[in-house]
DNA sequence: ACCTGAACACCGTTCAAGT
DNA sequence: ACCTGAACACCGTTCAAGT
């Protein structure tokens, strides 16, 4: 029967598949290894052949949630224009529009982990979502969009802009309609924060017309901010 | 005996003060309300008259976090030098510094919540802490270190930038190392970011001498970036 | 290799009853 | 008003045993 080969097939997947499910129905706190199996026809104790705890089986779902928001900043990135603004733009709103179609998911994905052990696969696909801000920034610096210096540190305050805005929207600190409106401003305000001196800024996706001048630092200035 | 006393004058903030122990030192899957009683000396069913069930105790507690946060901050701004450019860094390093002394209950502070009528409180105190950007802002204005522009439009990217800053920080993305090393970049990129055009943008903390000009717009335009 | 069934120790929540 | 004690239904985890 169907059921049968499913379960011989890929428990550990159908697992996830519906650990997944139920968090994004019930939430976090309804979910149990127990129900879980009863829910796929399986004895209460399988689960435990594929994921040694119920935090290991959470750890799991964390990572294939940092792996298809992974995907979808890299066709963000492909389906982009070709300008920076354009690029930046589009990160900012595949990161955010993933953020809240999957909140509790994107909870899980950076929730305070006790075991460090257990955190660092997690922190390593984090670092990879953080290293598409770093290309982007680069290729910035190329064109003359983005100031000069350590690219990882021109980066870093940009990927923290997004995620916090992310995380304000999950967590209802902002609601769906602050969110859509303050994309924009959101995005104006990195690009200004990460433009060359020099440089004219222009945003016009959701404010058509929206432009201003980044200049050249005063001279015998060394490190410009 | 003095431990009679003290629960019947209040086994609430017992149990708030014993929860957030529990929480730091063995992290929040090892919270149990039975165990919370028996270390207080109480019967497993005597919390139940302090909070209608756990998520209530959780939330509560939550709520001291937004009210310690809250303290915290306010007293960056009353200790801060008078430059908008000071009592911005002073800002974030409050934040920053409660966020990583206090990591799991800046987790439990903005986790998603699936009863939002239980959300509401947090929501709230959430917003309390925004107005406290949204003012310094206003000052920023004042003293034309900040752009024109509505306010909140122009304190809700700081914001955000505080709160990714310091979601990094909690979660493990960024090393305590890297937190440190960066707070300066952090603080530089907001400023640029909120500065006004035609101002001077200096910081200096960390990085000493650092400094651009952010200048007026081309002539003609109605809203700056 | 993968799953079952029973067993163990622990939960959260409720509710009559006590003081 | 505040707490107790027993009861209920549910957990996560382990482990010998099955196929």
């Amino acid at each position: 029967m169907q059921t049968r080969r499913y379960h011989h097939g890929d428990l550990r997947a159908a697992l996830l598949d519906r650990a997944e499910q139920t968090l994004r129905e019930k939430g976090p706190g309804a979910l149990s290894l127990r129900e879980l199996a009863r829910d796929l026809g399986v004895s209460h104790a399988a689960p435990s052949r594929h994921f040694k705890d119920k935090q290991a089986l959470l750890d799991a779902l964390a990572l294939t949630g940092f792996e298809r928001m992974e995907a979808a900043l890299t066709a963000s990135q492909e389906a982009a224009g070709e300008s920076f603004a354009e690029r930046l733009g589009a990160l900012v709103r595949a990161y955010v529009d993933f953020a809240v179609a999957n909140a509790v998911l994107l909870d899980l994905m950076y929730t305070v982990k006790h075991e460090p052990e257990a955190s660092e696969a997690l922190i390593a696909a984090a670092h990879r979502l953080a290293a598409m801000a770093v290309e982007l920034a680069a290729d910035g610096q190329r064109s003359g969009d983005v100031r000069e210096g350590p690219v990882e540190r021109i980066a870093m305050p940009l990927f923290t802009t997004l995620h916090g805005f992310a995380g304000f929207a999950t967590s209802g600190v902002l609601s769906a309609d602050e969110v859509a409106s303050g994309l924009d401003d959101v995005i104006a305000y990195m690009l200004r924060g990460c433009a060359a001196d020099g440089r004219e800024v222009t945003w016009s996706e959701g404010a058509p017309g929206l432009h201003c001048l980044v200049p050249r630092p005063p001279r015998g200035t060394s490190h410009p901010v």
